[in-house]
DNA sequence: TTTATCCTCCCCCAAAATGGTGAGGCAAAT
DNA sequence: ATTTGCCTCACCATTTTGGGGGAGGATAAA
């Protein structure tokens, strides 16, 4: 069996466009005999794929209702770091309870157990296995194959960022260092008078670091050179 | 011997406090036979931790030359998803290749294998093992045990997660749909006056949500805001 | 039902940031 | 050896922000 999970994960890694992805959700339901596997990500740019093998009534009805900005699950695991089982997220609001129970009507299943997984600049990936069981034979599928799905949650990411950067692929500009210092203390909330004193220079000269930071980033001003420099790793504060 | 790191997770598992983490570290470095593990994290307020293998003349060394801002493993995980290998990172600089003299001086060791991790509000942690040894040897080791090293470093997050949560709760400032887009625009490099345009409301108002924002992030002024809900994952350019 | 949160609008004025232009010394890379 | 990039300093007028105040209506949770 485990090699046949090999397999999968190598079908994964061979896959070449999103149809691939969607190809290998469906063997992998069909490997672990449950409901539903979901692999849906959202880029830095704020656009949405998703592969899996949820019915597409349930998508779209998923879509039209906007339901992304309040499922729960997706609520939860944006707060979280580790995969949680769905029975442990916020159910408590009215709205929340009512969508329950139309994704469990569409099919989806009453159980649950999704993985969240970041990238930088915001990346954010769901990886979501579903099904109809008990909470005992939940508990124990769980228990048996979470770390196998963590991986293979991740092999789908790297394919997912992968296809991403493929769209295009940014270059990331270096910043010197005293422009990274600048864009740092910049933004620790720190005024140019007191980055320059910080950084022991003339609040004069901060300002050429700054203007060419935000030259090199391709920004419009200084708050969004701040806001380029840490969406792509390049400081932290 | 799986049962040896069966039983190393649930030492992480059950680890306390920093110290259970890194005497874990000692036993994962002895377990795999090489030399170093290391874990460090940076949390939502930009707090370090660390616990590792590393020699104490190593850690000092490199906290007094501020290593951390330029060192390319860090760097280069920032702005990756995926474990890479040290091999692999921008050793282009002569900065970089000082510093790679010396970490090997200082007994880190020739090869690397580092796991960026990510969590929500901006906590990002690295987990890295390191070892003396020729590419082969090296090529070898890390295809057979990046998935535990990986299983590995996600059971350390977790606990770092869990130590963190519990010094003191930050409640994770949750922003209005209003205020997170204005520190959305803003983010994208927009005045307040335009920003205000493109939310069709009047400058007047926008200034409201973002004071409102700044107030929430504990923010002393607009870029500092975007940085904070950027870092803590609340917005996304 | 009450309470809380959010959304929207308005005033004034001081302080800070921005944009454009210019210039010299120094180190590293080609 | 020449070019390129980095670090440092300066002035001007204009635009943008920041800080303080106050107020009404809608919606949703407790």
């Amino acid at each position: 069996m485990k090699e046949r999970l090999e397999a999968l994960c190598e079908f994964v890694q061979n896959a070449e466009d999103v149809g691939d992805l969607q190809s290998a959700t469906e063997q992998l339901r069909d490997y672990y005999e449950i409901a539903h596997i979901v692999y849906h990500w959202v880029n830095s740019k704020g656009e949405r794929f998703g592969a899996g093998t949820y019915s597409q009534d349930w998508v779209d009805r998923y879509v039209e209702k906007d339901y992304l900005r309040m499922d729960p699950v997706i609520l939860g695991c944006l707060q979280r770091f580790n995969p949680v089982d769905w029975k442990d997220l916020d159910w408590s609001s009215r709205a929340a309870r009512a969508f329950f129970k139309e994704a469990v009507e569409y099919g989806v299943g009453n159980q649950g157990f999704s993985i969240p997984i970041r990238g930088p600049a915001g990346q954010f990936a769901l990886f979501t296995a579903s099904d109809n069981k008990d909470d005992f034979g939940w508990a124990s599928f769980i228990d048996e194959n979470m770390r196998d799905l963590m991986i293979i949650a991740h092999e789908f990411n790297k394919k997912a960022l992968e296809f991403e950067q493929g769209g295009d692929s940014a270059p990331a500009p270096a910043l010197s260092p005293r422009e990274l210092a600048a864009m740092t203390y910049l933004a620790k909330g720190m005024s140019r008078a007191q980055a320059a004193q910080e950084m022991d220079i003339s609040e004069h000269t901060l300002r050429v670091y700054i203007e060419a930071a935000r030259h090199k980033l391709g920004a419009i001003n200084t708050t969004h050179a701040v806001a380029r420099a840490l969406s792509r790793g390049l400081i932290v504060v």
